[in-house]
DNA sequence: TCTGGGGTCCTCTTACCT
DNA sequence: TCTGAGGTAAGAGGACCC
């Protein structure tokens, strides 16, 4: 392990709901809670105000809402996380070229592998100055972990949190984890620890004494040995700046149980089509179709099989996929459907089902996935006017959805530079309301003082190529062109 | 309370091959 | 020819992460 804590981990903090807050100035300083608003939705990301009441990730919502009932509840919009993940990862990777992302909101970074730190005080300098950068380019806080290993960095993060800087210096680690509950460490989740806890073990410190041999016979081989490990504070993972992707799947979760067996076939088809969509738009094909299926009861199988070669042909995977449901007793009836591929080659090879059923199938590669908003799955009102999502309106200008139904959608005029704006409420087929892109957290830099571009509306946010825009077409001021 | 979606990794069992 | 050992791949399930 090394010697000096150059190792950094950043938390965005409460990312998705704090991105929301940014972005709808009356929602600064409230409880906001992200995440899926139907029946079988759970909490993606709630504010920190909104976990003061006990709200967390992965809560189901329903529960969310009976401990915080005037807290603000939206869809997630990531075509928007994204790109303020990516304004982020950029300022990442001006600290170094070794950036390992490990999620939209959290990413390690090697210092040293870099040059932007050598030992405690260059790291510490590193890290405030990134918390700045990010503060200034996006309007957001992150909290930073800065350590020798990975491990250690990441636990320092969690240290941080909200909104600050946590260095773990060299020597004192095994004493820093001691006291802290084996929950601390990555890999021990709800199982682990519950395992652990029925032998007696609570600490860390109680597991790095408790010796490998014991951890090992309770938790089995690779578990066992990382986590003993990882009890002495030894990590010896590197961060890797490129993974390749093992699988590609997509699921759903139907808002009502499905019990006909033909629509459940309708429906595994559709998933096959969309999987196979998002594995040529990452130029991929793979050999393993796997088949998931969650019943009424909520217990989970799935069904694999494995072809003789890789494809990313649709009516390939959709055969596989309908082979396997054959194996499927479904009675009772399902809550959620999955198809994925694995066993991923980064080439496509015409194989020989594919023609042998009639040659390439029709599903263009590069089309968007449809927005979560759009699926048949909630109410129409709800389904065109999504909670939180951005519209504009050809008199009041710029504002957000706070909530639709019965006809009507109520929607509040601000922007992320305004003062918190006035509610109206509109007939949902009004025709001078119109979606809207997002606008950037933060105000774009000035022009030239004078130049064209003052007082203008800001522009929206670039958002990646492949991703949908927002189905507004032209309408509004929103647009992203510059003079 | 009633549990999303997208992943990764590990373990166990079984089948198959040598 | 039969049998067992050992390796490997596939299939299924489960834990965990964000």
């Amino acid at each position: 392990m090394r010697t000096s804590p150059t190792i950094l981990h950043l938390d965005m903090d409460a990312f998705f709901a704090s991105v929301e807050q940014a972005s709808k100035p009356s929602l600064r300083g409230k409880a906001v809670v992200v995440g899926g608003l139907g029946p079988r939705g759970v909490v993606a990301t709630a504010s920190y105000e909104a976990r003061v009441f006990g709200v967390h990730s992965a809560m189901p919502m329903g529960q969310a809402r009976r401990l915080a009932p005037n807290a603000a509840y939206l869809v997630p919009r990531f075509e928007l996380y994204r790109s303020i993940s990516e304004q982020v990862m950029g300022l990442l990777r001006e600290l170094s070229p070794l950036v390992e992302p490990l999620s939209l909101d959290e990413a390690f970074v090697d210092l040293e592998a870099g040059g932007s730190a050598r030992d405690a005080e260059s790291a510490r300098l590193a890290g405030t100055k990134l918390r700045t950068d990010i503060r200034a380019v996006t309007g957001l806080t992150g909290s930073v972990g800065l350590a020798a290993s990975k491990m250690l960095a990441k636990i320092a993060s969690e240290e941080a949190k909200p909104d600050g800087l946590v260095l773990i210096p060299p020597g004192t680690e095994r004493a820093m984890l001691e006291p802290m509950t084996v929950r601390t460490l990555p890999g021990v989740g709800p199982a682990t620890g519950d395992h652990l806890r029925r032998a007696g073990i609570t600490t860390v410190g109680e597991l790095a004494e408790a010796g490998e041999d014991e951890l090992v016979r309770l938790l089995g081989r690779a578990h066992g040995h990382a986590l003993h490990a990882m009890a002495l504070a030894r990590d010896e993972r590197p961060v890797v700046a490129e993974r390749e992707t093992k699988s590609v799947s997509v699921e759903d979760t139907y808002d009502v149980d499905i019990h006909d067996r033909v629509r459940v076939g309708v429906e595994v088809e559709r998933l096959a089509d969309r999987c196979v969509r998002r594995l040529r738009g990452s130029g991929l094909s793979g050999r393993t179709i796997v088949l998931k299926v969650r019943r009424y009861d909520f217990s989970t199988l799935t069904r694999s099989e494995t072809l003789r070669g890789p494809t990313d042909d649709t009516s390939v995977v959709r055969e596989a996929a309908a082979r396997l449901l054959d194996s499927v007793d479904t009675t009772g009836g399902v809550r959620l459907l999955g198809v994925g591929v694995s066993g991923l080659a980064d080439y496509t090879q015409e194989d020989l089902f594919a023609q042998a059923a009639g040659g390439r199938d029709e599903v263009p590669a590069a089309e968007p996935e449809p927005e979560p908003a759009a699926e048949p799955r909630t109410a129409p009102a709800e389904r065109r006017w999504p909670s939180g999502h951005d519209v504009r309106h050809a008199r009041h200008g710029h504002g957000w959805v706070q909530g639709s139904g019965l006809g009507r959608v109520t929607v509040r005029f601000e922007t992320p530079y305004s003062e918190t704006g006035r509610v109206r409420t509109f007939p949902v087929d009004d025709p001078d309301l119109t979606p809207a892109d997002p606008l950037p957290l933060v105000p774009p830099a000035p022009r030239r003082p004078g130049g064209a571009g003052a007082g203008r509306q800001p522009s929206s946010l670039p958002l990646p190529a492949s991703l949908p825009k927002s189905r507004s077409g032209s309408g509004g001021g929103a647009a992203t062109s510059s003079p």
